[in-house]
RNA sequence: UCCUCAGUAGCUCAAUGGCAGAGCACUCGGCUGUUAACCGAGGGGUUACUGGUUCGAGUCCAGUCUGGGGAGCCA
């Protein structure tokens, strides 16, 4: 039969008249079986829906009643019967079985089982936890916010840019890096200084995991001048929370002849865009997630979707926390960065919605950000949001090469290193800003789970690799 | 990396320094409409690891490993 004609639970959930008191075909998984003396119930999940169909069998009907009675959770059948109408039932309907066979046996040390586990047990079994409800919420939210972030860009005329994995580049300044080598480290060459000899490596020079695409993004926005990245970044700190990983995911959107406000707007745009195509496009697994994970989550996310983000500067800012230092381990100055207790509050506390802060001290904040006219501050801004802080942090671009040049000499940084940056300033330079959205935070946020390891299929974290 | 809490049956958790326990899962049996079904019985343990204190350690002490939370770094 053709792929696209095949019954599955989704098609069944969606349109169930279509399907009602006719003979449908189903393949999937048990999620539990239960019965008495001549029947049973199984609730059997095709993996198309996030819920499951409960099939009845009867003695009478199955001449392996004896075998299907035995089977346990996670068991593969296929199912021939009849869906019908159950009313009054907690189920809307059901399939009546005709027929099942046995696809795969599933034996009795199966570590998945209908109660509850904890997210730190499902970690050391990350190859089957996808068969639980959490995971499978989870990952089809995953899957479908990444759609929403391609098709809220790709609507507005953005170019999908693939940047670089490995990067020649050890300056971008981002964190510390994964060295990408093919060197022999029982033999590594060194040069007559005692240093590695990276000449002999694969590329003829050093190379690392990219840390950030947006270096390379800056070059395409100069060309195409709406681009977006979306693509796996690697950091090798050891940051052991729940908010970081190793590996992870980032979309880094860059546009030219766009300032600081065309930034917040864009970056307030595509937060409420791609949070309201999940709930509307996952309706099943937004209210697991507000019923099991995240009471509060609908609402918070339905708060952020209709406000209007608030804007602030970071001189303001820090003039509203000073009032309220003695709530604060970390007393606020200006000058210093703002720590995630401060973030939460200016968010949870005075605006109550998500806000943008803008114009940082220079000194905390990257070479590359846009020196203000004050001297001081540089055009970057990050958008807090109420449960989490952080989410997006971004800055209009350096366009003015002798000021990026005295900012490149001011950190000891090496002007030949960024000999092609550069260059786009040289040639045809113009004001251009962009931003970061780490995609695990988003979707921590729109699902209310509160361990990155949770949202990642296979997380790599320090000392961890397993999968 | 720092601070802090934890590690007992397959899972979730009890056990005052004094006999190693429960629920679920699993196996067997019962049950004619179940909804993480229900009822009965049974099997299941190097108490993370190494060492120490003690007549006696799951429990106290030291170290190691692993995991959770907080901080830093950041997305």
């Amino acid at each position: 039969m053709k792929e696209a004609l095949k019954t599955t639970v989704k098609k069944i959930y969606r349109q169930p008249e279509e399907y009602y008191d006719k003979e449908v075909s189903l393949s999937g998984w048990i999620r539990n079986n239960r019965n008495s003396k001549v029947f049973g119930f199984i609730e059997l999940n095709d993996g198309s829906f996030f819920k499951s169909i409960q099939v009845v069998y009867e003695e009478e009907k199955l001449e392996n009643f004896k075998e299907i009675v035995k089977l346990g959770v996670g068991s593969a059948i296929y199912v021939d019967g009849i869906l019908t109408e159950t009313p009054g039932m907690k189920q809307p309907f059901e399939i009546k079985a005709k027929n099942i066979r046995i696809e795969g046996h599933c034996p009795s040390d199966y570590p998945l089982q209908k109660k509850r586990h904890s997210f730190e047990f499902l970690r050391t079994i990350a190859h089957l936890r996808p068969r639980t409800n959490t995971f499978s919420a989870v990952f089809r939210v995953r899957s479908l916010l990444s759609y929403a972030i391609h098709k809220f860009f790709q609507e507005r005329d953005f170019v999908y840019v693939h940047t670089p994995i490995i990067t020649g580049s050890d300056a971008e300044g981002a964190g510390e890096m994964f060295h990408v080598t093919t060197l022999d480290f029982r033999n590594i060459p060194l040069t007559e200084d005692g240093e590695v000899d990276f000449t002999k490596d694969f590329f003829g020079r050093e190379t690392n995991l990219t840390v950030s695409g947006q270096l390379s993004a800056e070059a395409y926005a100069l060309a195409f001048r709406k681009v977006y990245t979306f693509g796996p970044t690697f950091r090798s700190e050891n940051s052991n929370t729940p908010r970081h990983a190793a590996e992870f995911w980032m979309i880094e959107p860059e546009v030219a002849f766009a300032d600081l406000n065309d930034n917040m707007e864009l970056a307030e745009d595509m937060i409420k865009y791609i949070f309201d195509y999940v709930i509307r496009h996952a309706p099943e697994e937004m209210e697991f997630f507000n019923n099991f994970i995240d009471k509060g989550l609908l609402e918070r996310l339905n708060n952020v979707i209709q406000s209007e983000f608030g804007r602030i500067s970071y001189t303001d800012a820090v003039e509203i926390l000073k009032k309220h230092n003695d709530n604060f381990q970390y007393k606020v100055e200006w000058g210093t960065d703002l720590q995630t207790e401060h973030e939460r509050f200016l968010t949870e506390k005075v605006f109550k919605k998500p806000v943008f802060v803008i114009n940082y001290p220079k000194d905390i904040k990257a070479f590359y950000m846009r020196l203000n006219d004050d001297g001081k501050t540089v055009a970057a801004m990050d958008l807090l949001v109420p449960g989490i802080g952080e989410i997006i942090g971004g800055s209009q671009r350096e366009e003015r090469l002798e000021l990026l040049d005295a900012r490149i000499k001011e950190l000891n940084m090496k002007e030949e290193d960024y000999w092609w940056y550069r260059d786009l300033r040289k040639y045809g330079g113009t004001y251009h800003s962009g931003f970061g959205l780490g995609f695990e935070r988003a979707i921590m946020y729109i699902t209310g789970m509160t361990n990155i390891r949770d949202v990642i299929p296979f997380p790599r974290t320090p000392k961890s690799a397993e999968f």
